[in-house]
DNA sequence: ATCTTTCTGTTGCAATTGCAACTTTTTAAA
DNA sequence: TTTAAAAAGTTGCAATTGCAACAGAAAGAT
């Protein structure tokens, strides 16, 4: 994508604190301890935002693919659990302060600039992406939950038939559900003909 | 907040198409319908993004407040249903076109640098609220969910007590539960001890 | 090519939740 | 200050969901 582009190409002129990390799979990138400052930026690869709560269950908040932007400074203080960001494949990592960012540069450099402007448009991105989740679990049954998701993968791709971005157990957690009673619903909708599927394939047969 | 501040002491000297506009209670303040370049901060007052879908239900997506952001461009493309802004007190908002924040500004003037400064944390600070509603909204039971939201106002309040910043109706709203379900839960949480609760006012009784 | 792990698919059952339908209390408006 | 409109509080009941516990299929690893 241009936007990390451009800032990649900048790195080496910039007047910040700009790291580049690589990491291979099952790494810790960072953790969400103390880290307020520091913004992350995926440059290829992916990774799993993961909760150990107190009984020590693992829990995965969050997943994060190539030009995705995250990091503490995203997440309410919140005392109770730890969260940590684990490559889930081989992965590019760069790391920058929010300081330097927010902070206005005195020479109105050209890096602060597009720092600026891009992480503005990757921080846009992410919101939509919260959004869409948002508006899913917002709905109270599975059967909504799943049609509101497809309903979005299906304007997203303009078109009725769309393949998943997931495995079925991965689209239960995005979904917050429990995977058999997600199955079961998915069921009942085929058997109902409000979809079909084959695979992680799904056609909507309605309106 | 200093940041709003700045950015409508910036607004005379700028360079870029922005506007104030004044709204008194329930006005339309704007659709997410083809505004995709819009952005939009509250200087003050409140407001509710309002969901119509196809029958006509009427759905409280968001609520806006003093100093936040929104606009159509924080949401996913979405054909299926009309997204209004409505204002529930008198408020003003500034207007922004998106375009005028990302492109860069060939004079690198000092308004485009505090706009995009400014705008970052803001956007910071909602993806902050996002993901506090993503996190509570992605717990399974009514009880989790109170559970888990309670706990984030604690830590933010940095005490056991706290004021719910919702009527109870509200709240239910929030977690996406049914009202009475939530109600009765909250009963079997005081029943039980968990918690304590008078008016709005909570205090958490655990650990 | 075999083994191991992850993913898919199913089902019975108990627990939770939503819905509908009320009453009472509080807040706001005329 | 009376009236109207929200909000809070309750309850029975039916529907949905989560949980546990499987078996079979697919994908990765050795």
């Amino acid at each position: 994508m241009s936007d990390t582009f451009d800032l990649i190409n900048n790195i080496q002129s910039g007047c910040s604190r700009v790291q580049k990390k690589h990491f291979v799979k099952n790494e810790t990138i960072t953790t969400y301890i103390q880290k307020r400052n520091q913004i992350c930026i995926i440059i290829n690869g992916t990774a799993d935002l993961i909760r150990y709560d107190l009984n020590g269950n693992k829990d995965i908040v969050d997943k994060f693919n190539e030009n995705d932007i995250f990091g503490e400074a995203f997440y309410p203080v919140h005392t109770n659990n730890e969260l940590t960001v684990i490559s889930t494949t081989d992965c590019d990592v760069l790391f920058l302060l929010h300081d330097d960012i927010y902070k206005k540069c005195k020479q109105n450099c050209k890096f602060h600039n597009t720092l600026s402007s891009n992480i503005l448009e990757l921080t846009l991105k992410n919101a939509i992406h919260q959004n869409t989740r948002i508006e899913v679990l917002s709905k109270r049954t599975i059967r909504e939950k799943l049609l509101t998701y497809f309903s979005i993968l299906s304007s997203k791709d303009f078109s009725k038939s769309f393949t998943l971005p997931f495995t079925l157990t991965n689209l239960a957690d995005y979904l917050s559900v429990d995977r058999s009673a997600m199955m079961r619903e998915l069921k009942n909708l085929i058997d109902e003909g409000f979809i079909s599927k084959s695979g992680n394939r799904i056609k909507l047969l309605y309106k």
